[in-house]
RNA sequence: GCGCCAUUAGCUCAACUGGAUAGAGCGUUGGUCUACGGAACCAAAGGCUAGGGAUUCGAAUUCCUUAUGGCGCACCA
């Protein structure tokens, strides 16, 4: 039931718009002025009547007799709407029954695709906490375009290109062996790197670049390593994303555009785009407040802006999408802005569709992560807490829990997944393990807890809740079932605003509504119609919270 | 220097896009255990929404300005 709509068709007034009368519908600060508001304040200048005598006039068109509105009142300017809350109950609990997993789903972006560029591993790199964001900000705006309808393509832009890879042959050369390498894996690449970083002289320095350089000529041995590193960084970064329920279609990287820059290049030529600046090529982006887009370095080498162009052009040529998203650190804002900028210069349409999904940085509580110092929290490590974290706790309080394994793992890395994304995305992050261990109050873990007292509740019922049909419900649940009913709009939101934390920040107003209901209201031995119906209400904030969750990439134990 | 972003309770953050008394969690203080799971619940204290202007019926939200912090500003990605 779209309320707003419905109070937007009941309505009408010279000079406003029925979308204007539907956008101005709000919701009122608390539950006992009503579930809906109008504020009438801004047609008094068009009808030039006062707001007060407005409402009172419009309270007059609606009855109540259909059923839907419990209560109309006018009230110092604001018309005050009750809904029916036997109807809405009925409504929001039978369409969560018959569409289970499929509650907040929609089918708006059928024949719609999306491609999200997210998680971007750079070859040879562990990923730190830093990596965390883009990893599951983009993974949930994945899943939530898929609940949506849409088509979805998850692009893993792999870091594969550059002279960084010439001086980690060059390291290897020097200082690595394949034991050491096979033993430790992705991070006695990274050691490499960071000692070539900190001990290269001139002459290794100018190795590197030949190292690079035959990477770049197809050369059998540089490539062979390079394809080595790649592989072992694949299978590290698999083994997180499976545990984080991270999934691409593609890893089409930085080289594979190695071949489709040209055309670009040649396009721009075209244009009239392109031109010549201290040796090197740009286009320039002076009218637009820019500093210039460079394309080619005065070697002739192409760059970073270079390659996405490319990969855009390719992104629209193979998906034909609607919307292609780049979840990357807000550090990059003027970059996309100047690809943006260049690709309507050259008359791409579709320009406008590119959005750049930005979020805050990660620092450590003394500063800046930095490699180099092996100032670095990484990845693997604060998952791995987390997960011993909940372990330890499920030792203490349910030590006779069956698949302790299991369960710590959804709750600990759940708890990881949780804190990138409960805030706004562009709010910067000060990492700290106080802040991840931190199990109470607003958390994932706190939604699971309520999964688990709610489960444990069905279970001992041995039924699921059968109809009802003259239970009138109380505060408490009402504010359940308000929560239950607004879901849908939660995830609509999330999508729109590209805000993961909108379904998160859901599941833990809709957990906290439901313990309220929970502490106050005994389900078992409950009289009458109450308690099939709290049954119902109890299975149904299980499965959306589950629902919820699930977008986010977190999963529910049935005990924990 | 220029540009973009941020600034809300002691701390970390919300606030349905301009609506009614600015809400949560953590922390503090005090309560709730003969229970459907205390990883929970209730209550109290805590706010001139960084400062100052402007716009209007109405501003945390829009505009200007100042301050503080972050990021960026040509051959890295």
């Amino acid at each position: 039931m779209d309320y707003k709509a419905y109070i937007a068709d009941k309505i009408r007034l010279d000079g406003v718009t029925k979308q204007e009368i539907y956008e101005s519908v709000a919701l009122p600060p608390n539950s006992e002025m009503g579930d809906y508001a109008l504020p009438c304040f801004k047609f008094s200048k068009i009808l030039r009547k006062s707001p007060v005598v407005i409402a009172e006039e419009l309270k007059g068109k609606f009855t109540l007799d259909d059923g839907v509105l419990s209560e109309v009142s006018a009230v110092n300017g604001y018309l005050n709407f009750k809904v029916n809350k036997s109807a809405l109950t009925k409504s929001v609990l039978s369409a969560i029954f018959e569409q289970g997993g499929g509650y907040g789903s929609s089918d708006v972006g059928n024949g719609k695709t999306i491609c999200i560029d997210y998680s971007s591993v750079n070859i040879a790199k562990p990923f730190h906490i830093g990596h965390l964001s883009t990893t599951v900000i983009g993974g949930a705006l994945y899943r939530i375009y898929k609940f949506l309808g849409y088509n979805v393509v998850g692009i893993n832009h792999l870091g594969d290109y550059g002279t960084q890879f010439g001086k980690l042959i060059c390291a290897y050369k020097h200082w690595g062996n394949k034991e050491e390498v096979e033993r430790g894996g992705i991070h006695a690449v990274n050691d490499l790197y960071v000692r070539f970083n900190s001990e290269a002289d001139e002459q290794m320095e100018n190795e590197a670049r030949e190292y690079f350089r035959l990477i770049e000529n197809g050369d059998k041995e540089a490539n062979e390593l390079f394809e080595w590193f790649k592989s072992l960084t694949l299978k590290y970064v698999g083994t997180i994303y499976d545990r984080l329920k991270i999934t691409f279609d593609s890893y089409a990287g930085e080289r594979f555009y190695t071949d489709k820059m040209q055309p670009v290049i040649d396009e721009l030529n075209e244009k009239g785009l392109l031109k010549e600046s201290d040796g090197a090529k740009i286009v320039d982006l002076e009218p637009y407040g820019m500093s210039p887009c460079l394309i080619l370095r005065s070697d002739g080498a192409s760059l970073y802006a270079t390659r996405d162009l490319a990969a855009a052009i390719y992104r629209k040529n193979t998906y034909d999408f609607y919307k292609c998203l780049y979840v990357v650190a807000y550090q990059q804002n003027l970059h996309f802005k100047q690809v943006f900028k260049v690709l309507e210069l050259m008359g791409k349409p579709w320009a406008k569709d590119l959005v750049h999904v930005a979020y805050g940085m990660v620092s450590l509580e003394d500063g800046a992560m930095s490699t180099r110092k092996g100032k670095v929290v990484w990845l693997e490590d604060v998952i791995s807490r987390c997960v011993e974290k909940a372990k330890a706790i499920i030792e203490e309080k349910n030590p006779r829990l069956e698949n302790k394994d299991e369960t710590a793992e959804k709750v600990g890395v759940g708890a990881a997944i949780f804190g990138a994304l409960y805030n706004n995305k562009i709010k910067d992050i000060v990492f700290s393990y106080d802040k991840v261990l931190s199990f109470e109050g607003e958390t994932s873990v706190y939604v699971q807890y309520t999964c688990a007292r709610a489960n444990s509740v069905l279970e001992k019922a041995g039924e699921a809740g059968t109809a009802f049909e003259n239970y009138e419900v109380n505060a408490l649940e009402f504010e359940v079932i308000k929560a239950l009913a607004s879901f849908p709009d939660a995830v609509k939101e999330a999508a729109e605003k590209y805000e993961p934390s909108i379904v998160a920040r859901f599941a833990v107003d809709l957990a906290q509504k439901y313990n309220k209901f929970y502490i106050e209201c005994k389900i078992l031995t409950a009289e009458g119609e109450a308690k099939p119906f709290r049954l119902m209400l109890t299975g149904a904030t299980l499965q959306t919270l589950k629902n919820a969750l699930g977008l986010l990439g977190i999963g529910v134990p049935d005990k924990m």
